[in-house]
DNA sequence: CGAGCTCTTGACACCAATCAATCCGGGTGG
DNA sequence: CCACCCGGATTGATTGGTGTCAAGAGCTCG
């Protein structure tokens, strides 16, 4: 989990780190961005990486555990506006407002990997693959929010979510099949947009029909051709 | 949003030609700006500047007139993503997959500047203010989209779109009480993932209370405090 | 073992979608 | 110049999907 033994990979669950370190860059460049990074943690479930108006000083890569990022809109209504998995990296959404618009908080013990944002964007600009991965991951945000913004009934968007739950669990290494989703109803029901209770009757729903086995927060998909089935109008291609 | 320019402006509502003279870039690298940039149109309403799947190549920053991005889902049903002013740039969100998205359906008679994304790419490597330029602009971009996926009220979106689009016509230097509309209802709702009907309804409902005057596709905000407080928990601070 | 949660399940209400009729404005052709 | 037509816009009646409220069951933690 920690810089050992193998000298090319140096973290081996940071989304930079890996794709500089696969796209053969000069030492040097990669020397700088190792002692870039910063490895912080642990977090216990609750506590906060930053708060909303703290200002934009770093982004993090998830080398552990999961958080979501929530907004708190004037009226105190909290928002969830993502789930970050090991491997996925929080608060590009900063950049721009130059602080953060959200709360990133941790849902289980978790580490990180900070990343300075203006080393690593001074960095970028000497290491063409690191802008490029940093614009993709962008715009790979941008393509993730935007599923949430389309307008599809409640069941399509809860088989969405799983897919795409699946698909990242995957990527970062852990089974596609058996999801453990530790957040709470509460929480899907908020990012989905969805009240808690719609989102407890679509899983039953969705496990009376053969299409996933439930115990508590432990989901395993059974049909995931199904699932995509019903979630291919959401993950519009 | 961008540092107001000082002396010379080469194309007057070019995003990117803005901040980098008004960065006091050194000339070279301006130049290769310069003649990186392709001025293109008219196109005409109807026509499109991209299509869904096409190969990523370039972004545009819209010079005069107005364009929709629409998804098409499988089951054919069309998602419009958003509309674009003058001085806005288009094709951000095709960086990752590396074709773009969605169309880009031209609503009235438009010109664009077109950068290839490669180039204007590689010329970031040694800007830092156009990398950063590029940065806030994907980081603007998901913020827009993430007020989209809030769940808030017809109502509450309605209101927030209309000052959304007050502002970006102000920043565009038009003015920001009399919006021009030039898209049909049914894109309007389409977008705010309304039905066209609700559209009509919200405006009217806004008319008969005083909020805003309207005659057909032009609109006149009356009463913009008013609107921002509707708006307000859908802008979210 | 109780306190305080999350989660589930049911009954009901309500907002916005749908269906339908009509109206309006702009372009076309006679 | 007017009549016609057609897509967009408005307005009304009805429906349905989700939210809300409420009660009870299951967990976890002190």
């Amino acid at each position: 989990m920690v810089d050992d033994g193998d000298e090319v990979r140096f973290c081996s669950t940071c989304a930079f780190s890996n794709v500089c370190i696969s796209a053969g860059y000069d030492k040097v460049a990669l020397g700088e961005l190792h002692v870039l990074v910063e490895h912080v943690g642990p977090f216990r479930a609750g506590e906060r990486l930053f708060r909303t108006r703290d200002p934009f000083k770093a982004i993090y890569a998830v080398r552990g555990g999961l958080v979501k990022t929530v907004s708190v809109d004037v009226d105190g209504k909290e928002q969830v506006l993502g789930f970050y998995l090991p491997g996925e990296v929080i608060g590009l959404n900063g950049i721009y407002p130059e602080h953060y618009p959200c709360d990133a908080v941790v849902l289980e013990t978790s580490y990180f990997c900070r990343f300075s944002f203006p080393a690593i964007s001074a960095l970028a600009s000497r290491m063409p693959k690191l802008q490029q991965q940093l614009f993709r991951l962008l715009s790979k945000e941008l393509a993730l929010t935007s599923m949430l913004a389309g307008d599809h009934s409640a069941e399509v968007r809860m088989a969405a979510f799983l897919v795409d739950l699946s698909d990242r669990f995957g990527a970062s290494g852990f089974s596609e099949r058996h999801l453990i989703l530790n957040m709470s109803r509460i929480d899907i029901g908020n990012y989905l947009r969805l009240a808690s209770e719609t989102v407890s009757r679509l899983l039953t729903h969705m496990r009376e029909r053969g299409l996933v086995r439930l115990e508590g927060r432990q989901l395993e998909i059974l049909d995931g051709k199904a699932l995509r089935t019903l979630a291919r109008s959401a993950l519009e291609h």
